[in-house]
DNA sequence: TTCCCGACCCTTTTT
DNA sequence: GGGTCGGGAA
């Protein structure tokens, strides 16, 4: 058994999972191992210490995370015994408690949990029937922290000096009114209740052995106070956590917890754990640059056991389109370049805030390459799903008034959101509930003194029709229970929804209507009677002597606990149905939500100041740990993006962590140049099997470019294809990577992979160069620059006629042939493809390999000039391209000197801009991009995989694109 | 006068 | 997806 538990543990890892001490604290970095040390420490608390896994809970802060943990914990000790496990997030763990024993606190047995839409409308309500001015969302979260801080409404209003604190006070005071008068909990009450219950009756946990929790770096107050209480008995304790990832302050999180802990028990253990299994030593070591700019935070040692590998990439790109259509062209390179190695499940895109991913969806579905959204909008908080949820949550407690408002007009009846705000208040002054108010109204019982037109008290009769019936379906049920899943059909077809689907989503409604069918199979397994009283027990507590419990039986209860369960679910996609093999789908999520997980490939765009750090953050600290928990997500490649302009099309300026001087050394300017050798490394890194040289190949053909080479460095927008091949238009062309460095320059890129994989340590750029240094490079960019002038000119005397954009990719398409006849030796021709690169203007290397050798551009004589006195205007040649926008950064009053710019550069700019040669001014016409009907973007999940449950890829409407392309007009 | 619907704006992070 | 505004219908 203990050849199995510890098998492929180090030895920190060892020592933290047979560890005898009763408090425990395992410090754990990024990929250390973490979940892996704390699942085998609860198999070999039951293995070894003989305790009985339903005494033992494990908590963790999300779904996904418990999930995770379940499984791996099933590896060890089977089904049977992990299902035994009290395990959870604190709040469903709290929920089980108050469910069970909630009576003994005077708790409600039927009470519903306030999601976050209810608690918004709540407040809202209430701000706006006090006409106070402040904002409902700040409110909402002020609230939050109050409960966070144990302070409840009286004592805040008691201590309320300032108006704008009793207003405050007021709008606290009437929210929580108003949750007892719906019977409703909120998130936080769910945890403060639960610490009442167990402050109250500690015999509840009389059985509990031991306490395991997660990402302890992420409680608050009073998740610490729950975790001293579910411990009262035993105080068996062992936590997991490292400050540098906590990103949840804005939840109260308090980091000191950690020393907390030691303080009530001086015993307390703490191991470190110290290898990292996960990244590559590049990223690795930039990761840890952004952490150690913290300069509050303890030095810590982390070791990369990996090669160092490829180093992290940091573009820069024109707009955020651009960048999602830059970040799709690179995970197809990757994958082709890769022979397939990688799959679209390798690679992730992580957020900073779920908003962002509109363009990225929208490239990637313009690219068909499928992808699985977590985070941002919940399954749940779907408007159709959340319309259905809705109905069922009045059904099961009518007294739910706001849920009663979202619905009693939808499907539309008439009732217009005047009538309704204005029932609303006055049954909020009768001291009724919304629905009874209707309902009276309805049966002629009272006349309400808001107007009620004719057509409006049908469509409400109609309303409290639906409600009713289903009700009643739901009491018939009491002697003779039934499933679930009829009273959701019963709802659909009473609202006719199908039909109300389709005239409201027009095309988009298959999509929508699928996301109902997976709500019904979901209500269908919930029918289940096996899989119910499995799950029953499952969650039940075990039995205290002398202690009443409540255990659930009817369809009523079946309903509340459906609906709990749909309020406490992940904010996430469930993982798509593996049919013998794994369906392969890109991941977008938030930072937040990518806490824990790993793949291969990450890239984390918007990397700009008011995105990461979010403008509305206020603790720049946990920006800083959020992009280093994104960061630390990668294992072999790792892709830092900024669009120099956001999509309000304003300038922006790169992430505050990145400009800080010695960053840019550990970054590429542009994506890795992979070689046969490189996919070996790779292959090695990711213990797959390496693709053979022929399935390489074939891959390679199918894709425009093999180099990361469209978009200029300088994250100006590329010369439009039209513009390449039209030699009329002028010859100043902007610089992609090939095309502005000198050829030494485009070997040390093409290499890093190789260098990576076979050398011990990464190279590390300089963090300055001196000025004279620079002052060369200048001038061998403007040679360049003279360079490809001249070829430009010699190409338009060699090959007379324009051509049109798309014969030109037509041309792109006969690369494989161009393979297939070449007869020179691959070598050779590599170094004629580095030339080419380095001296054709614009064109990306697959365009000169398909020219005939005599019209492939050749060495023409430099001519020199002078850039402390000529500047191009448009093409920005300040040594690298992308060093133009960011050259100086105002920090704490002095100037920092930023991307190794000499300080003349920025002199330069104001003082010769005007004496530009007319020749190097670049004027582009750019062609807006075809706008493809809405309905190619519908299905994002893999044709392939067939699934029975239809998937619910479609996110939302994709609002640019329907509402230009699908509609009529 | 009230309601409905399309068009257009902006969007922190989670239970 | 939510909020708001304005045109057109009831």
């Amino acid at each position: 058994m203990d050849g199995d538990l510890l098998h492929g543990l180090n030895g920190a890892q060892c020592d933290a999972v047979t560890s005898q001490a009763a408090v425990l604290q395992v410090l754990a970095p990024p990929g250390s191992g973490k979940t892996k040390t704390l699942t085998a420490r609860v198999a070999y608390l039951i293995a070894h210490q003989q305790l009985k896994p339903w005494n033992i809970i494990v908590c963790t802060f999300t779904v996904k995370a418990a999930s995770e943990m379940k499984e791996r914990i099933t590896g060890f000790v089977g089904a049977e015994v992990a299902k035994q496990l009290k395990l959870g997030t604190f709040h469903s763990i709290s929920l089980r408690y108050l469910k069970q024993y909630g009576q003994h606190i005077g708790l409600d047995k039927d009470f519903g949990i306030a999601d976050s839409s209810d608690s918004k409308a709540i407040v809202k309500r209430i701000i706006k029937q006090h006409d106070l001015t402040i904002d409902a969302g700040q409110a909402r979260n002020r609230i939050s922290t109050q409960k966070a801080k144990g302070i409840d409404s009286e004592q805040f209003l008691s201590s309320a000096k300032k108006i704008e604190q009793q207003e405050f006070a007021t709008v606290y005071r009437e929210y929580e009114a108003t949750l007892k008068a719906s019977n409703l909990l909120d998130y936080d009450d769910l945890l403060l209740r639960c610490g009442f219950l167990l402050r109250k009756h500690p015999q509840c946990v009389s059985n509990v052995e031991a306490l395991l929790i997660d990402e302890f770096q992420d409680t608050n107050n009073i998740q610490y106070d729950l975790m001293a209480l579910f411990a009262q008995r035993q105080n068996v304790i062992t936590i997991v956590g490292d400050p540098d990832q906590s990103i949840y302050g804005f939840r109260c999180a308090e980091i000191k917890n950690l020393s907390r802990m030691k303080q009530q028990w001086p015993d307390t253990f703490t191991i470190n754990l110290e290898e990292n299994y996960r990244s590559s030593g590049a990223i690795l070591n930039a990761a840890q640059r952004i952490i150690e700019q913290d300069e509050s935070r303890p030095p810590k040692s982390l070791q990369a056991t990996h090669s160092p590998g490829m180093r992290p990439i940091l573009r820069k790109l024109p707009s955020a389109t651009g960048e999602a259509r830059w970040l799709v062209s690179e995970v197809q390179r990757i994958q082709a370049m890769t022979g397939g190695l990688l799959q679209p499940g390798d690679f992730a895109v992580l957020l900073r805030s779920a908003a962002l991913s509109r363009t990225i969806e929208s490239a990637l579905n313009k690219a068909e390459v499928p992808y699985r959204m977590i985070g941002g909008t919940r399954f749940y908080d779907r408007a159709e799903v959340k319309l259905i949820i809705d109905y069922l949550r009045v059904i099961n407690n009518p007294a739910n008034s706001e849920a009663v408002e979202r619905i009693v007009n939808v499907p539309a009846r008439r009732v217009g959101e005047g009538t309704v705000k204005s029932l609303h208040e006055e049954a909020r002054s009768e001291g009724v509930s919304l629905w009874s108010l209707v309902l009276d109204t309805v049966q002629g019982r009272c006349k309400p003194k808001t107007k009620v037109t004719d057509a409006t008290h049908k469509g409400l009769a109609v309303f409290v029709n639906v409600i009713l019936t289903c009700q009643r379906k739901v009491l018939d049920s009491k002697t003779e229970p039934i499933a679930l899943v009829d009273l959701m059909n019963t709802v659909l077809k009473k609202l006719c929804f199908e039909a109300y689907l389709k005239k409201k989503y027009a095309e988009e409604y298959e999509a929508r209507w699928a996301n109902i069918e997976e709500l019904i199979a979901q209500a269908t397994e919930a029918s289940d009677p096996e899989r119910l009283r499995a799950m029953l027990q499952e969650d039940a507590l075990p039995a205290i002597d002398g202690l009443e419990q409540r255990t659930a039986s009817s369809t009523e209860d079946m309903l509340s606990m459906f609906l709990a369960s749909t309020a406490l679910a992940a904010s996430s996609e469930e993982k798509p149905e593996e049919e013998g093999r794994k369906v392969q789908q890109l991941t977008i999520s938030t930072i937040h939500a990518a806490k824990g997980l790993e793949w291969p490939v990450v890239f984390i765009p918007a990397c700009y100041d008011g995105s990461l750090p979010h403008s509305r953050a206020d603790d720049n600290d946990e920006e800083r740990r959020l992009l280093y928990v994104g960061m630390t997500r990668a294992q072999a490649l790792l892709y830092l993006s900024c669009p120099i302009k956001n999509t309000q099309r304003e300038e922006t300026t790169l992430s505050t962590f990145l400009i800080q001087p010695g960053v840019t050394g550990f970054f590429e300017e542009h994506g890795p140049s992979i070689t046969l050798h490189g996919v070996t490394g790779l292959a090695t890194t990711l213990r797959r099997d390496c693709p053979q040289k022929a399935t390489i190949d074939e891959a390679k053909r199918k894709i425009e470019r093999d180099e990361d080479s469209y978009w200029p460095l300088n994250g100006e927008e590329p010369v439009e294809e039209v513009a390449k091949w039209d030699h009329g238009k002028g010859s100043g062309m902007l610089p992609a990577f090939g095309t502005t460095r000198p050829a030494a320059g485009f070997t040390s890129a093409a290499v890093t992979m190789q260098q990576g994989f076979s050398t011990a340590s990464a190279t590390i750029k300089p963090e300055f160069i001196s000025a004279n240094a620079r002052f060369e490079e200048l001038r061998e960019q403007a040679q360049l620059k003279k360079v490809d002038h001249r070829v430009q000119q010699t190409n338009n005397k060699l090959d007379g006629k324009p051509k049109g954009g798309k014969r030109q990719i037509e041309g792109q398409g006969s690369i494989a042939g161009f393979f297939a006849k070449r007869s020179k030796p691959e070598q050779v021709l590599e170094a004629h493809e580095r030339d080419a690169v380095a001296f054709s203007s614009v064109r990306p290397l697959q365009e000169v390999r398909n020219l005939p050798a005599e019209s492939r551009p050749k060495m023409a004589e430099p001519r020199i000039m002078d850039f402390t006195k000529h500047k191009p205007r448009n093409a920005p040649l300040h040594g690298k391209p992308n060093t133009v926008t960011h050259h100086m950064h105002k920090a704490d009053n002095r100037y920092v000197f930023l991307d190794s710019s000499p300080p003349q550069a920025e002199t330069d700019e104001n003082q010769t801009s005007d004496t530009v040669p007319t020749s190097d001014v670049v004027e582009v016409e750019t062609s807006q991009t075809k706008v493809r009907p809405a309905s190619t973007f519908h299905t994002t999940t893999v044709q392939t995989a067939a699934p029975q449950r239809k998937t619910y890829g479609v996110r939302r409407s994709m609002n640019g694109w329907s509402n230009r392309g699908g509609k009529t007009r």
